[in-house]
DNA sequence: CTTTCTCTGTTTTGTC
DNA sequence: GGACAAAACAGAGAAA
DNA sequence: CTTTCTCTGTTTTGTC
DNA sequence: GGACAAAACAGAGAAA
């Protein structure tokens, strides 16, 4: 499980070591913590605990064909599929209908000729240029494409000379691979691979004429606050009162968010970095979620959250622009979403957060893996003094042995009698001296 | 803003820099996206979309006292203020009763002797040997101290040349500001400061006398799986069957998730770092969350998903040791938490996302901030090929433009015709030159 | 390399 | 035997 | 350095 | 004037 193969894509981290460049950048997205001590609720304060840096390596449970998807680019078996604008339109609902024909109009220089129909082959993002189809104004604006999941680990320890009293920082490591084939886009496609609207249809650059005007005076921008839009000048004075005080916040995480992942997947077979050993998969048959719009009982649980407010109802359905539109019909949760994708996403046991995207096999799990990507740690030591906190019961479990220095797993090989604090060192004691038994634990 | 000024602390990024062991060691937490093929929903598979890395820099609404709470670990100025045990237990709720009883039994060699009461003031976590009390069984776990929180901000962009196809990953900047004074310990503590238990009374190590007994051969660990347990093999046999396939998730993040932001904070006052420009401080008030238990409205609603099918209730208040205890009630949101602290954290509109963090003005706000921590991105861009997706709809109003080639924004100042395609832009061109009018958009 | 000890996804145990 | 929650395990892995 | 263009927290606009 | 949602803005910032 170390070695990994790696096909022709960029290795899985060799860019956090190879482009110093990017990692300079890269330090520069730092957060600043921002703390709040004008209220209440400093009971324990003075908790100088800190956190380990999540290890990141947490075992991820892979189908067989995962990364066939997303292997290289150029991988033509990959069929767009674009979603027929009716069905689209359908289950989007993100925007208003209002909202979609202000969109259409603002689409300012928009041409009217009709768009030739793109390959649905894996076509690029932007158009380039020299491709550019004409402008066609298409009603509506979302398509059932599919989201695509990257999945985060957060880091466990801090080193212990450097802890502290913050030192909150915890990140998440990125994994890229999205549950279903529906790839979702990234942040941000190479522009030559967009498809892109003529410029002027003679290719002149943009603006080419543009950027001789003026000399950029620097000093100007210090004393200038934004100028208040012409339209109106309502608020502003109201506005400027208060004090808002922001902080950036700084990072040095991303190394290499790139698409490590995506082809150097060959020994998806017995994938051998897993925690457990072999298992079986489990059916999953019941989470498929075939792609027909199935709008039965999955549907609309709003009422309560966003539409309840909504009485503006002239401009047609305006199904709440946020949240909770899909929510799940397995029984026991009742989660919400806001896209059919995010709750593919949730029933298929794909943990939603971005970078996080592990696969689960239970949906039980699911629900209580959410604990990992939030900062509550509602379990707390026992013992008088320790303010340590925990997220999971057994962490717990094992840290009050470091205050009782209960050793209870003992060793019940012929002879070997040696004692072990954490079930971790005896497994490995086991694992690696073959011994088998397992005198009770005391 | 680029000019912060930085107390004794470890700067924000320096680690980042300065330790390449560490950085060698987070080179290994990645994560193997985990891409699942074996179902329908393979709409437009071929996306080879890529996400930028995210920008990371995010500003952040700050307080004016915010760091004062965590500024070193040797500010005595925190109270620690231990809830009593009553209290504790009442809102903790994350076990059942008998699951404490339980835990408490099984703390094995747990000493007798009444432990003394600790210094109220910043103990350490662990136990120095030397300074190891006796081991006293404290019924109630869990005490209501409080969280922390660090912010992580996900990267933006992907440099073009290596977007390819999954390229997800995101990952997210922490930044460490807990939002009121209570404090949450960090993943690990250093050991010189954590308040262990004797060893033995007598200062020998713990496992002085265990580490000398089997010499570690390695080459019977790949031949021999888990022992099952003696006590019972039951379902052995069958859940080897299924194969599990677990692929390790790898991260590169993680440079500097140290106490970073914990002291640098002396110009909290102008925080230069605003995206918007100075604003009068939201007054808040409503959402101050009093320590003190006020359980009338904010509780249970956890009926419904965890505590409907727990009917093994011999064993007293099981309160679901899952999700939603405490509700929010603030009008329109109905979240629901796992602790009182996360419930605090979220009415004081602070995003709970581990590295996260952030505070907004606005708890609508808050609500929708989520989305930047998932992966669902439903905004689809209208124009016929392009399979760009957003999870703003500005950024898919803006982005529309490149389809059409608009260039909406208009400089009014005399003589400067200027135009240009994004706000952006055009705020800066008017950041910059002095220009003021805003001839209407086309 | 070692030992100590936390995190967490899955398995096992315990109770009905 | 089943279902389910609680507990435990087993691995990874960070720090010293 | 520049230009292009996305992300997102707050402000502004628009409608009632 | 108010409340509220939708839209827009303004900055940051990544990539070329």
């Amino acid at each position: 499980m170390k070695s990994r193969k790696r096909n022709a894509t960029v290795s899985d981290d060799s860019r956090a070591d190879n482009s110093p460049k990017l990692y300079r950048r890269m330090r520069k997205e730092k957060q600043r913590k921002f703390l709040e001590s004008d209220d209440a609720m400093s009971d324990d304060d003075s908790q100088n605990q800190l956190r380990r840096i999540p290890r990141g390596k947490q075992m991820k449970f892979m189908e067989r064909d995962v990364f066939s998807d997303d292997s290289v680019e150029d991988n033509p078996k990959q069929r767009h599929q674009s979603v027929p604008s009716s069905k689209a339109a359908k289950f989007g609902g993100r925007k208003s209908r209002r909202s979609q024909l202000t969109e259409l109009i603002e689409r300012e220089e928009a041409v009217s000729s009709d768009s030739p129909d793109y390959s649905p082959l894996r076509q690029p993002r932007r158009i380039p240029r020299s491709k550019q189809t004409e402008i066609l104004g298409r009603e509506d604006a979302v398509s059932s494409d599919s989201p695509d999941d990257s999945s985060v680990q957060q880091p466990r320890r801090i080193p212990r000379s450097k802890q502290t009293k913050i030192a909150e920082r915890e990140d998440a490591v990125s994994s890229d691979s999205p549950d279903d084939s529906s790839l979702q886009q990234p942040q941000r496609i190479p522009r030559s691979k967009q498809t892109k609207i003529v410029e002027r249809e003679d290719g002149v650059s943009d603006d080419s004429s543009d950027n001789t005007s003026h000399p950029s005076n620097k000093s100007l921008r210090s004393g200038k606050w934004r100028a208040p839009s012409p339209r109106k000048v309502k608020q502003v004075t109201q506005r400027n009162v208060k004090q808002v005080k922001q902080v950036k916040q700084k990072t040095t995480r991303n190394r290499n968010n790139k698409k490590c992942d995506s082809s150097d997947e060959d020994e998806t077979e017995g994938g051998p970095s897993t925690r457990l050993r072999t298992r079986s998969r489990k059916p999953l048959k019941e989470l498929e979620t075939k792609p027909k719009e199935k709008k039965q009982s999955i549907q609309k649980k709003v009422e309560n959250i966003s539409n309840s407010k909504t009485q503006a109802g002239h401009k047609a359905a305006k199904v709440s622009n946020e949240e909770a539109e899909y929510q799940c019909d397995i029984e026991g949760c009742s989660m919400t979403f806001g896209s059919k994708q995010a709750l593919l996403v949730h029933k298929r046991n794909i943990c939603p957060v971005k970078g996080c995207g592990k696969k689960f096999f239970s949906h039980k799990y699911l629900v209580q893996h959410r604990r990992v990507h939030l900062d509550d740690r509602p379990l707390k030591c026992p013992w008088k003094g320790c303010k340590m906190t925990f997220k999971w019961a057994w962490a717990r479990t094992e840290h009050i042995r470091v205050h009782t220095g209960a050793r209870p797993y003992v060793c019940a090989e012929e002879g070997c009698g040696q004692t072990f604090r954490f079930v971790s060192d005896f497994s490995r004691h086991k694992r690696k001296t073959g011994h088998l038994g397992k005198k009770g634990r005391l």
